[in-house]
DNA sequence: GCGACAG
DNA sequence: ATCTTGTCGC
């Protein structure tokens, strides 16, 4: 690996392309041995989120993308998925499929270093620039505020929007039955997020800022593009495609 | 010290 | 994330 992409990596600025040699080390009980500390990439996280961007006015999305991978194989490959939805039909624009080898365990918190290679190696292949990407995870919803959908965001310079099925870190009061009720996430304090109602009788899912966004833009676009799933049809087509239940071709 | 913990 | 069939309800 090469100290100026680490270095760049550090500062949060891999080069698109570069990203794929970039090896994050995270040791685990002496089970394996990497090149990032824990510790550090706890500080790279810190650092990074420092770099989120809060937008202060909405935009009009004509293209929104959802993102996902498969979990890894046998050989430790996985599937990254993209899909391009023109908005508001929510029809197919662009689907894209690429393996690429996971190198890291999942760490609770410390998913973005795991899956960004994988999603980022398949977004290159992307012939449309979305006006908005969804991904399945955490935005600042996360102890360190940097969630998969804040490093994604900084990453592909776009903006995005966290959406997990469960919690990672906060609390919320009941939300209410009726699709597009929310409760506010709340982290020491801070709201890092909303509980959504997508679907009646169906728990609800959890939003946040990725990048770029604000929690009302956040809230608003994930709940447009809900078609009767609980979750929105970006993510939940990334995620279809991801394991290959879709064809990555545009229908 | 103990539990919780995106995918 | 994954192991897993049918089934109850809108």
């Amino acid at each position: 690996m090469g100290k100026e992409i680490l270095a760049n990596w550090r500062e949060g600025f891999a080069f698109r392309g570069n990203y794929l040699i970039i090896q994050v080390a995270v040791k685990i009980n002496n089970l394996h041995r990497w090149d990032v500390s824990v510790t550090e990439a706890k500080e790279i996280q810190l650092k990074l989120a420092n770099k989120i961007v809060i937008a202060d006015k909405d935009i009009n999305p004509q293209l929104i993308a959802g993102v996902d991978i498969s979990s890894p194989d046998s050989h430790g490959m996985a599937r990254g998925a993209v899909v391009v939805l023109r908005y508001p039909e929510l029809n197919i624009v662009e689907v894209k499929v690429a393996k690429s080898k996971v190198t890291l365990p999942y760490i609770p918190g410390l998913l973005s270093f795991r899956e960004c290679p994988v999603i980022l190696a398949v977004c290159e292949m992307l012939y449309n620039t979305p006006d908005i990407v969804l991904v399945d995870g955490q935005g600042i919803a996360h102890p360190r505020k940097l969630g998969l959908a804040s490093h994604l965001g900084l990453f592909l310079d776009l903006p995005t929007i966290g959406c997990a099925k469960s919690i990672l870190c906060g609390k919320h009061e009941p939300v209410e039955e009726k699709p597009g009720s929310f409760a506010k996430l709340i982290h020491n304090g801070q709201i890092v997020g909303a509980a959504l109602r997508t679907k009646a009788k169906v728990k609800p899912i959890y939003v946040s800022i990725g990048h770029k966004t604000n929690l009302t833009m956040a809230l608003n676009w994930a709940m447009k593009c809900c078609r009767g799933y609980r979750l929105p049809e970006p993510t939940r087509l990334a995620h279809l495609a991801a394991s290959g239940k879709l064809s990555p071709e545009p229908k």
